[in-house]
Order: structure tokens, then C-alpha cells, then sequence
DNA sequence: TAATCAATCCAGCAATTATTAGATTATTTA
DNA sequence: TAAATAATCTAATAATTGCTGGATTGATTA
């Protein structure tokens, strides 16, 4: 028979409490996040999330102290990225059951994308298939480091701060559809919002990469 | 343009992160695993757990502001259950992550159940076909409560305490594969090595209903 | 109605965590 | 070799959390 099962199970639970409190961190959060979209800098990390790099790298430590981040040295900057897919898989998984669950998360995100786009299929699987046949363009509006690390089937990079400057590359007859980090960023609603201004017919997508699981890391 | 992002965007992750902090607590998660297997009382999960009912009371407070949980008073008593499934699927998968992450966790894991069980197929599929044609016994050794809330397809109940008095209902020519809460509870592994002493074919599953993914909740 | 039981609320202490400032390390550039 | 850069480490403080004991609420039983 089993002797001292509290003792051991305490130290079970224990482990997995050490990944639970990563994630109970509104920054560490934003930093898996940010990670999620590929490897990064401290600096780049501290100035997206807007903290200071002594506060990120403490952040980090964290992170790398429950095995959930790796880090290399290249020249002056050490990189930081996930430690595998399941780390971006589960980011999604808390924070849908938190849109699931939390009602006040609920109101925040339909006050930031007030009207549901019909101009875009809600699912999928038919919205890649007009990508692919050129019905609609998918617009990757993140920094093009981010386009390069991974990105959605068929999709073009323009990131938002050049998108003013690059609209000429665009189409305006068929719908433009752009997505950024995820829901929880802002980058895709308001570029959608530069194009419909500037008379093009545009939607933004809810998700990012760690969402449609397409995160190659 | 959205202005004021990093307010928004603030108050979005520290949504999410009302949800990591309750998977921050080892005694938290322990309750959540216990609630895995069906709804229970205060009183119940208090002794479950090995901790104060007013402690216990608290951390379910702490479940209940985040809306993961949710009670119904009958009678004296104040049952509490998961809020859905979803609850448990992220319990799941973060103690998933734990053990794929934490090395720490995968020895502690492998000390209390040191032999890899080869009488038994390590697919689900596979094990579910045998059970189905009565090749193996499919034991369920929780209390009666947890097995009558949900338990695993042609799964038949002792409950562990009970097993020593009812061996005569089990058979001695076919494997008998126990299974209970989930790969941190101790009690398949008792009932698995008490059988093999008595002179059954017997094994363990490491997985529970949660992990099954049949907890309907 | 009083007594009992299950559970919560409240107050307080100890332990932990978030954050900031100052000193330190490793690498590159001048 | 010295200066500059990127990041970490250490120490200190404020805020939060985990846990315990005492009082309180709500429902049942005697």
C-alpha cells in the first residue's frame, strides 16, 4: 500500500502549480502573447508590452524557471521564444475559457470590435478556401519579423504602421481581411478601419496565429 | 484609431489572469481535479483534500469569483461543480504541460509508479476494444458517488476500500485494469498491486475520466 | 424554540509576489 | 583596452495571498 500519498501528492500538485502561476500574471501573459508571434529580444518584449526591461527580464526569469521558454545568446541580445506548441496551445486554451467564463471579458472585447463583420465567412475552413482562390486578400498587419516567424495560409504582410503609405498594393474590388496578434490586440481592427476609410471593404479577424494553431515553434 | 490601447489592453490580460491565479494554488487544482470527477460538498472536498473546511471554503470562493465553479444548496449542504467542461479540459491540459515540462514532475511521476504495465495497451482505442469484448476488466475503484456521476465506457465499480472484501467478483483469467482520478491519485496503483498480490492478472490506468475526456458536465 | 450542523464571513499574521533602483556580467564597438 | 549596450542579479519595499481562529448565517433536527 501506498505510505505518506499526502506528502507525494502535495508535491504533485505543487509541480503543476508552478505552470498554473505563470499564468496568473496580466504581463507574463501579454509576454506569451507576444512570444507566441515568434522569438524576441527582452527589449523588444519590454517595449510591446510597455514595462521596463528589468521588469520583463523578471518576468522571464519566470517563465524560464518553469521550463516554458528558451532563451540564445546572438551578439549582444539573448532571444527568447516558447518552449514548444503546447505552450502557445495552452495561452488559448485560458483565455478562451476566460471569454467563455468572465462576462466582464466578454463586454470589454464587444466594445473594442463593436459590429460583427459579414463581409468575412465566420469559419475556417471557407475563409481559406476564398483565400486561396483569390476571393479575398488576408492581410497580416504585425511587424514583418512576426510575418516571417509564421503566418496564415495565403497571407500578405503589410505591417499597420506602413499600411498608410502601401495601400496602392491593394485591391479594392474584392474585401481585405486583416488579422494581427490576436484577440486581444488591436492592430487588425484598426487597420481594418484605415482601409474602410480610405474606400476599400475590409474586416478584421478575431484571431492570430496561436489561435488557428498554425504556431510553428 | 483605437486610442488608449494599453489600457484596453490591461484590463483584457488581467481578465485572463483571474483565471490563471486559480490554477496558481496547489490546493486549488487539487479541487478542481476532485470536482473532475463529479460535483461534491465543502465537506467532502475539505476531507478529499486533507485541508480545513474553512480553508477549503475559501479557495472555493476564489473558484466561485471566477466563475469556474458553480454551487447549489440541498438541504444542509452546499454542492459545488465545475461551471462545464471546459474547466476541466484546461485542468487537463495544464497538468499535461506540467509533466511534459517539468522534469521535476516526470521523476516524481515515475517513483510512484515505477513498471511500465505491458498487459494492457497503451492506446485508448485499442484498450476500449478489448473492454468491449470482455478481454479485460475495466475496474473503477473511486467511491460509489464518482463512478455513478461518470465513469469510464464498461466500466465496472469497487471502490477501493470495499476491493479486498469483493474479490470474488472479479475474474482471475483475464487482466483487470483499475483506474481512479487521474495520474496524481494513488488509489489504481494500491488496487492494481493488492490484486496482483492476491494472484489477478492486474494493471492500472494512469488517466481518469477528465483525462478520458467523458466527464459530461 | 433551542440545539446542531454545514458553510461562510471577518480579522490578523506569515509568506509570497510585483515592482523599482543600483550594482554586475557578457558582448560588441571604438 | 575603454566605452557602450543588453540583460541579469541583488536588495528593498509595497501589495497580495494563504492560512488560522472566532463570530455569524441558514437550514435541519430534537
Amino acid at each position: 500500500m501506498m505510505k505518506d500519498a499526502r506528502k507525494i501528492k502535495d508535491l504533485l500538485y505543487e509541480q503543476v502549480a508552478r505552470i498554473g502561476k505563470v499564468f496568473s500574471s496580466p504581463k507574463r501573459l501579454e509576454l506569451i502573447e507576444l512570444l507566441c508571434q515568434g522569438e524576441k529580444t527582452v527589449e523588444t518584449l519590454a517595449r510591446e508590452a510597455s514595462i521596463s526591461m528589468k521588469l520583463a527580464s523578471a518576468h522571464l526569469r519566470e517563465l524560464r524557471g518553469a521550463h516554458l521558454v528558451e532563451t540564445e545568446r546572438r551578439g549582444k541580445n539573448i532571444h527568447y521564444r516558447l518552449a514548444g506548441k503546447a505552450v502557445a496551445d495552452l495561452w488559448v486554451h485560458i483565455h478562451s475559457l476566460a471569454e467563455d467564463r468572465l462576462i466582464e471579458l466578454q463586454m470589454a472585447l464587444q466594445k473594442i470590435a463593436a459590429q460583427p463583420d459579414d463581409l468575412v465567412p465566420n469559419d475556417r475552413e471557407t475563409l481559406m478556401k476564398m483565400a486561396r482562390r483569390g476571393e479575398v486578400v488576408v492581410l497580416d498587419v504585425r511587424p514583418t519579423e512576426e510575418y516571417l516567424a509564421t503566418h496564415l495560409p495565403f497571407a500578405r504582410s503589410i505591417p499597420i504602421d506602413e499600411l498608410r503609405l502601401r495601400l496602392a498594393e491593394l485591391p479594392k474590388d474584392r474585401p481585405i481581411v486583416a488579422y494581427c496578434r490576436g484577440p486581444y490586440c488591436l492592430m487588425a481592427i484598426d487597420a481594418a478601419e484605415l482601409l474602410r476609410k480610405e474606400g476599400f471593404k475590409s474586416a478584421h479577424l478575431r484571431d492570430g496565429v496561436a489561435e488557428w494553431g498554425v504556431a510553428d515553434i
